[in-house]
DNA sequence: AGTCCACAGGAAGGGCAGGCGA
DNA sequence: TCGCCTGCCCTTCCTGTGGACT
C-alpha cells in the first residue's frame, strides 16, 4: 500500500458512515441502566447484604450461574449501590473484588490473598514470601479497618478445584479472630455442583445463602440484546432477524449473554468493515467463526512450546494417516521423531499424555477416554477445527520452531 | 472366569527462575 | 550474601481399568 493510499484510507475510515453509535454498550464491563431478567436475584442479594448498612456482617453467600448469567454484573451494581448509601449515611463499608480465573493474577492462593490485600492498601510482593506471611499481613489490614468488609471471589470454583478449599475455611474463621471489622464472603461460582468439592465446614459456613442464576432464554436474551441495541448502534442498522439469530445462538451455548452480546458487537464490526451499511444475518455467521477462530488461536498462542509442539504432531498425524482420530500412543511416537528432528528435548509419555488432556479441557482438541479390550485403554483423540484454524496453528507452530 | 493390553491419571517431589528479608 | 519462599514444568513411581481375547 502506497503512503497516499494509506491516507486515504485513514480519511475514507473517519467519513464512513458506522454502525455503530456507542460500541461500549455492547461490551460485558458495561453497565446498563436497567438490568433486564435479574430482579429476582438482585432483590435477594441486596437484603442478604443490606445488614452491612447497620454495622452488622451480612451472611456469606454463594452465588451459581454458568458463564453469562449475569452474576459478577449484578455483584458490582448491588455493591456499587451499597458503597453508595454507605457512603452518604457514613458507614464504613468496603468492597474488595477479585476474580481468582485470572491467569498470573488471582490464581492461586498466594496471589488471590496478594491481591486482596493490595486492595486495601497493603502493598505484597508478587512472589518471595511464604503464603502464611501474606495471609498475616491481610489479616492486619483488616484489622486495622473497621467497619464490613465484603469479599467476592469470582469464578471461585476455578480456584478451588486447584488448590483445595482450605483457605476458603481460614477466610470464613477470620470473623472470631478479628475485633472491629467484619468480614462477609461472597462466592461466585460457574458450577452448580461447586459444592461437593468441598469440606462440609467450609460448606455450611460458606453458603449460608444461596442465590441461583439460571441461564437466559432465547426470549429474553433477544430483549436484552434490544435493549442494549438501541444504546450501541444508530438508528436501522440491523437488519430484520439479526437479534434473533443472536439470541438464539446464544441460548444453545447455555444461555449465555456474554456470546449473544459479543456475536452482536463483531457481526457489527464486520459489517463496518466490510463497507456495509446493514448488519445482515450473514455478518453473525462471520461473527460466529470469527470467536471461535480467534478464541482457539489466542488459546493456543498462549500455551508453552512443548504443549504445541503436542498439537502440532496431532495434526500431523490426522493428515498423515487422513484419519479422523489417533491414539495416544501413536501421538507419542510421532512427537519423539519430531523432537529429535527439532532438536528439541523430549518428554516422558506421562507428560505428554496430561499436556493432551489440558488441550482438551482448553476446547482446543477432542480428547474421549475409550477401551480396545484387548488392545488397551488410550485416548481417541479429535480435531473438531475447520481447515482454517488447523493451518493457522500449523503456520504459529513452524514459524516459532523452524520447521 | 480370568488375563492382559495400553494406556489414564493420582501422588510426590525435583529443578529451576524470580523474588524476599535479614 | 544466604536461606527461604512460590510457581511452573516436568519426572518417577504407582495403581486403576473396560473389554477383547483365551
Amino acid at each position: 500500500m502506497g503512503q497516499g493510499d494509506l491516507k486515504s484510507m485513514f480519511s475514507n475510515y473517519l467519513e464512513q458512515d458506522s454502525v455503530f453509535d456507542n460500541k461500549d454498550a455492547l461490551n460485558t464491563q458495561w453497565k446498563p441502566d436497567n438490568i433486564l431478567h435479574r430482579d429476582q436475584q438482585i432483590d435477594d442479594l441486596a437484603s442478604i447484604l443490606a445488614p452491612a448498612l447497620k454495622g452488622n456482617d451480612p451472611s456469606n453467600v454463594f452465588l451459581y450461574g454458568s458463564v453469562g448469567t449475569g452474576k459478577s454484573l449484578i455483584v458490582k451494581h448491588v455493591t456499587e449501590e451499597l458503597k453508595t448509601v454507605a457512603k452518604n449515611e457514613s458507614k464504613d463499608l468496603n468492597v474488595l473484588y477479585i476474580n481468582c480465573k485470572m491467569k498470573n493474577v488471582a490464581d492461586t492462593e498466594y496471589r488471590m490473598l496478594g491481591k486482596l490485600a493490595e486492595q486495601i492498601g497493603e502493598d505484597v510482593p508478587s512472589t518471595g514470601l511464604a503464603t502464611e506471611e501474606i495471609y498475616n499481613r491481610f489479616f492486619e489490614a483488616l484489622q486495622d479497618m473497621s467497619g464490613v468488609v465484603i469479599i467476592a471471589l469470582d469464578e471461585i470454583d476455578a480456584l478451588v478445584k486447584k488448590v483445595g478449599d482450605e483457605f476458603l475455611y481460614n477466610l470464613t474463621r477470620m470473623n472470631d479472630d478479628l475485633d472491629d471489622t467484619k468480614v462477609s464472603i461472597l462466592g461466585i461460582s460457574n458450577d452448580l455442583n461447586f459444592t461437593e468439592y468441598m469440606d462440609s465446614r467450609v460448606k455450611s459456613s460458606l453458603s449460608e445463602e444461596e442465590i441461583i442464576f439460571p441461564p437466559y432464554n432465547a426470549i429474553e436474551l433477544r430483549e436484552i440484546l434490544k435493549s442494549r441495541t438501541e444504546e450501541a448502534f444508530v438508528e436501522d442498522a440491523l437488519d430484520d432477524g439479526v437479534i434473533s439469530k443472536c439470541s438464539a445462538l446464544a441460548a444453545h451455548e447455555h444461555g449465555d449473554a456474554r456470546r449473544a452480546l459479543d456475536l452482536l458487537r463483531v457481526a457489527g464490526e464486520l459489517a463496518e468493515r466490510s463497507d456495509a451499511e446493514l448488519v445482515e444475518n450473514r455478518h453473525v455467521d462471520m461473527a460466529q467463526d470469527k470467536i471461535e477462530r480467534d478464541r482457539v488461536v489466542e488459546t493456543v498462542k498462549e500455551q508453552p512450546k512443548q504443549s504445541k509442539i503436542v498439537l502440532y504432531t496431532v495434526l500431523q498425524v490426522l493428515e498423515e494417516e487422513d484419519s479422523e482420530e489417533v491414539a495416544t500412543g501413536d501421538v507419542y511416537t510421532k512427537y519423539k521423531e519430531i523432537c529429535s528432528d527439532l532438536d528439541i528435548s523430549e518428554l516422558t509419555q506421562r507428560r505428554v499424555s496430561g499436556l493432551i488432556s489440558e488441550l482438551d479441557m482448553l476446547g482446543v482438541i477432542n480428547a474421549k477416554v475409550i477401551s480396545k479390550g484387548r488392545y488397551g485403554r488410550t485416548r481417541e483423540i479429535s480435531v473438531g477445527l475447520s481447515d482454517e484454524i488447523r493451518s493457522k496453528i500449523e503456520n504459529l507452530v513452524e514459524e516459532k520452531f523452524y520447521i
